[in-house]
DNA sequence: CTCCGTTGCTAAATCGGGTTAGCGCCCGAT
DNA sequence: ATCGGGCGCTAACCCGATTTAGCAACGGAG
């Protein structure tokens, strides 16, 4: 029943030449090779006919080239953000004839060593190695045995590792600028960082980085912060906990929030003390997680590029791959632009 | 630098034997074929000191054993559902020292066709069929090449794959219990599906399934219900929309609502009209998306069991891989457990 | 007529393991 | 001394491709 699969041998018997003809017709380098027309036609029927295509773990034997790369990340499951991510590195995959092994690590040393190990027992053509939020990480040694990119993540140590990064200080400046065009001056205020650059949720570059654009906008703009709170976590419900702290004390006309966890809890705060958004006060948020179109009103965000960063990290790699045996390659850092989400949770200033 | 791979002709040499000899001793066929100690030890010394890993692809050729299997899934991105049920299968796959390929046909049968032949040229051992949310699905032919199983999808005609799919109507059972055991019996509304067995979102497994549970259920104890609205897509703008047509013409005292996201829905519009959950109205719901802990008070749900659905198709896929030639295997349905989350959405029915 | 250079193709080695068939040696029995 | 048989190991082939080295046939030059 189970037919065997068609090799090359049964395309070279088919078209009355040897294995090797075969092989060269059908690798495009017939050509060169002064392989005649006639045969080479004969071939290419054959290869058709029997529906021939080559046994990839073959060639991967063979030539030591897989056409597989290794997605290793910290979690997949946490956030949603692990699923645009991969969606959009498999789709850049899927263009260049690669397939993707997924692996998790849960942050454990060993598992990381053992999936490593895997990987290369399959001999990966490259890897991706991410992390679910943006953060600095110990490059584990032996990775640099293949072609790697770093994607959400910095290396502690200096390596020639190229890494893919959203650009969070421009969307920190993005996520100002949308206040100040409003015609924001006062009372602006940010929930889950700040307001000085040593307000920050610890072991997060995201949060230095958006407060780092976010405080150079409004430098330039004259525009002063208000002030901010804190959250150990960007949660929903530290989100609420920290808007209701502030609320007690001050009336913002406008929240910068962390991002749309919190923004979430901010909302539910605000309700609470009767505020209406945006009328009240406006919110601007970062990362565009699903929930922000659910929120009423639809809240205005800065969206990480998901898709992008998976996408970017497999173009990365793929040129990292061509320069194998560069020797002046180094890790540069890309970043990947994070666009405005506009909805509606931003209003103009009252005029003063 | 890129010092080479450790080959078993390396290890064979280091012991002083031959290729042979090396390979039964690590494969474990040493005692059998009465290698002797001595050479066993010198084998094992040798393998241990050269850090030796066989290198799969090689394996994979002579064998045909890739230890590698296949996830093709319909789309990854869309709900977070994706993450849980590929995280469980990917934990059940390290236990087994498999590797997952992760590949997305967004529903397009070329895409398919080109994804389940990129699997085969790579000879994956099994492939796992899942579909995001529970439907029928037209199963590609040539599938059967190798053993698969259908994961969250039923064939839509009879096949031998089995199929691992979350207990839905035992779902439907335990939500009408909630609101049973609070003592609600009247003024119990569906918000998504039904009220009767014909009104269904269409194309939506789970939302026959879940109906006749509940109506099951109710019917059981003598419970009529009140009514029910059909939404077109389970998005939390149709819950609202739904949710606040009903609330023009009737004064529920419970909520069956279809998924978390039309419930975000109907909390919005029950808010819209003053009404208090659970005071005033309970609900409950399908899925604990992740929102259902977030929401305000927050959401008692049945919970999809994406973990284990993950975990338990590679079950299966094992079990079908090992009967592979088995005549009389035929496609059995595994049905996973669904659980309460018991949360704060639900209070007693007023006595009367 | 011999020699040389092309042309057009193929034999054989190779990748790194698994597997089958069988070889040499030692011991005891005849 | 010869034979048979178990013991302990290995040579050689196989998986399905790529790649190197080289062979046969032919035509033109010397």
């Amino acid at each position: 029943m189970s037919r065997r699969r068609v090799t090359l041998a049964d395309v070279a018997k088919a078209a009355g030449v040897s294995r090797t003809t075969a092989s060269l017709v059908l690798s495009g380098r017939g050509r060169e090779l002064r392989i005649s027309q006639d045969v080479e036609q004969r071939v290419m029927r054959a290869a058709d006919e029997l529906q021939y295509r080559p046994n990839i773990v073959s060639v991967g034997l063979r030539t030591g080239i897989t056409r597989t790369i290794g997605f290793v990340s910290d979690t997949i499951a946490t956030s949603r953000l692990a699923g645009d991510m991969i969606k959009g590195a498999l789709e850049a995959a899927r263009e260049r004839g690669v397939m993707l092994f997924i692996g998790e690590t849960e942050g454990d040393a060993e598992l990381e060593r053992l999936l490593l190990q895997a990987m290369h027992d399959r001999q990966v053509d490259g890897l991706i190695f991410a992390s679910m939020f943006t953060r600095t990480i110990k490059v584990p040694k032996g990775i640099t045995a293949v072609p790697s990119v770093l994607l959400n993540a910095l290396p502690k140590q200096p390596t020639p590792l190229p890494a893919v990064l959203p650009d969070e200080v421009e969307a920190g400046r993005t996520a100002a600028r949308v206040l100040l065009d409003a015609g924001h001056r006062d009372g602006i205020y940010l929930i889950g960082t700040g307001p000085g650059m040593r307000d920050v949720t610890s072991g997060s570059v995201a949060a230095v980085e958006r407060l780092t654009g976010i405080r150079e906008v409004l430098r330039e703009a004259g525009v002063k912060l208000a002030g901010g709170r804190v959250c150990p976590d960007w949660q929903p419900e530290y989100g609420l906990a920290a808007t209701r702290d502030l609320l007690r004390t001050a009336r913002p006309r406008a929240l910068i929030c962390f991002n749309d966890r919190v923004a979430l809890g901010a909302y539910q705060a605000l309700d609470d003390f009767g505020l209406k958004v945006p009328s009240d006060v406006s919110v601007v948020s970062f990362d565009d997680h699903p929930i922000a179109a659910w929120m009423r009103p639809k809240l205005t965000t800065v969206a990480l590029p998901h898709y992008e960063l998976g996408r970017k990290a497999v173009e990365v790699l793929f040129t990292e791959i061509g320069r194998e045996h560069d020797p002046d390659r180094r890790g540069e850092v890309h970043r990947v632009a994070m666009t405005l989400q506009n909805r509606e949770s931003v209003a103009s200033a009252p005029a003063t």
